[in-house]
DNA sequence: AATGAATGAGTATTCATTCAT
DNA sequence: CATGAATGAATACTCATTCAT
């Protein structure tokens, strides 16, 4: 589906996210949605087919971008630690600078709506990801544990620094992510 | 004058729990949580001031529950190792035994029902928690950070845990406990 | 219907007519009567057998209050034009002095509660008021009109006047009143 | 897009008119309007925000209403006598013509829902009235009073006028009508 | 493509009243 | 006598969605 329009889309998607973190998926409307983004509730339905697809196909969208994000900088010349390095990096910095966006991942996330995707549907925007832990765990650099396993380690302490971060704390976040890193490397380092 | 009836009251929390887990904040209602209490709509006010007030009160009591499970079997006595070791199993079979309460916990925790709260309605709970973890962070048996981070490092990787559990893992539970304890326990001792 | 705790009937009269000034008889409730008066919603149906046997009663109970003040030091020996005086300071001095009760009966008055009463009911408090004025009337001294109009000459200015006097302007009341008078007079004397 | 129907704006406002002068503000709901005027409820809240709006937006309406009848007819060469005949005169026929939307004056007037309204939203209607009177009391044919006193003594007596009409005697109004408006002659003239 | 009007079905909450104690 | 609990029915209002233009 095309539309000429890309504003008027735009508009949808930011009214949406601001929404769903003010007032949560509860208090959620068609119409507030519609009120902020100043267009009709019905020009929404021009756009997406119902409420549940604009929110998976929002949720779809955040996620690949912040899978994209992820990955920025690495490649395959890198070694784990490093690669290990810049993906944790890449994950705060991008919850940092956009907290709507990953406030939003998280409720949607953590709501039944996760029922209505599939694996296909996320699976390959991380596929790079876990290819890159699974080299460093057959090369000995890693433990041997599911890649899952592994990149859960160094992704949720920074799901937790950004929440700190959320809340004020500004100054520190610098030598609170060296001191992540370092736990998280002894954890899943061989 | 009638009694308050603890069963209603029982009610109304469990009928709340399923179907926040089955439909979500965003499509639960008085009238459906009602339905499935078999009770009239208007009991439940007799209950909770407002939807709001009900949902407040279930995570706070859910929650405490949760606090109260982690902490089963633990004392002064204990090393640190020990004490981590029994958290961590502690919350993998609260997680395992009651994944309603636990998800429902998980949805609460990333809605903006939160700002709802203050600090001083949950923190209470995990005082003890804090306490033992932070005796073992200044005897040096755990690496120098706030104890909120040395415990993240082992409640959320049981988080994951358990949800693979809820996805149908059950038979290799054990031994991924046993694996993801070691990996956690190398990212906090010192 | 006798009570022995005449307070609490008392507390009922008071909150209810307290709530219809302050929020009309479209948000009144028995519950906030009830609320009012400190007691339970049932406690008000030992009093009165429901919500409109309620206001009924008030109404005529009221309207006696009124229709006792307005006679108020009035006998035989006293000529029409000082019956009229008397009865117009009378009615003045009950609507200053019981502005919530004036202003229920107002809106009582104007509402489909009347219809729910009969002229028997209220009728024979004003007999003695009508005699008064049909005297004036049969020997000369008052126009040949009907009581009823006569009576109204006498009695709306007053509204009028109290109705200015609740919203603030104290100092001249009587000066107006005595215009009132002169006025009224002049309308219903032959 | 589809344009406002003024067939449906008519049907709200007839229903909301019968209804509160068959059962009163007291029982006067959205769907019962909505269902006299065989319209959905929501369709009301596409003419008026809420219940208050409509009922604030009906009584300016018909208090306008009122206010053109009123003045039918009158104009600057007219002598104060004429003027006051007229105005008595058409105020009798405005509410022996519209008995409901006068008795939903009645009710609206009486009621707290006044608060809600400043002098603002009625004084430019009766402005003119206002001024002929006031041209009246300094030519010194009617006495020195305020205007406001002057013209309630003209008024008053005409709704209890139209309220005995109500009530079923059609016969004698005419001259009833005259008998009154030579006793508030009386009453106001110099 | 875009939209305000329209709506049946739903929302949270309160109602007048009765029940059980 | 008094009352908090309980409730079916109602309340004002909003919902997701479709219609007509």
């Amino acid at each position: 589906m095309r539309h000429k329009d890309e504003k008027k889309n735009q508009a949808i998607f930011d009214s949406t996210i601001q929404l769903i973190n003010e007032v949560g998926f509860s208090d959620l409307s068609m119409s507030k949605i519609a009120k902020r983004a100043n267009l009709s509730p019905a020009t929404i339905y021009t756009y997406y087919e119902n409420k549940e697809d604009l929110l998976v196909k929002l949720y779809l969208d955040v996620k690949e971008k912040l899978s994209r994000s992820m990955l920025h900088g690495i490649h395959e010349e890198l070694d784990t630690k490093e690669i290990c390095y810049i993906f944790m990096k890449n994950s705060l910095e991008f919850m940092m600078e956009n907290k709507d966006w990953f406030l939003f991942l998280e409720q949607f996330t953590a709501s039944p709506f996760m029922n209505k995707l599939c694996m296909a549907d996320t699976a390959p925007m991380f596929e790079n990801l876990y290819r890159y832990f699974e080299r460093g765990i057959s090369n000995g650099s890693l433990k041997n544990a599911k890649a899952e396993l592994i990149i859960s380690y160094c992704y949720f302490p920074i799901v937790q620094l950004a929440k700190e971060y959320y809340e004020g704390m500004y100054t520190t976040i610098e030598k609170e992510f060296e001191l992540i890193f370092s736990l998280s490397w002894d954890a899943i380092s061989q």
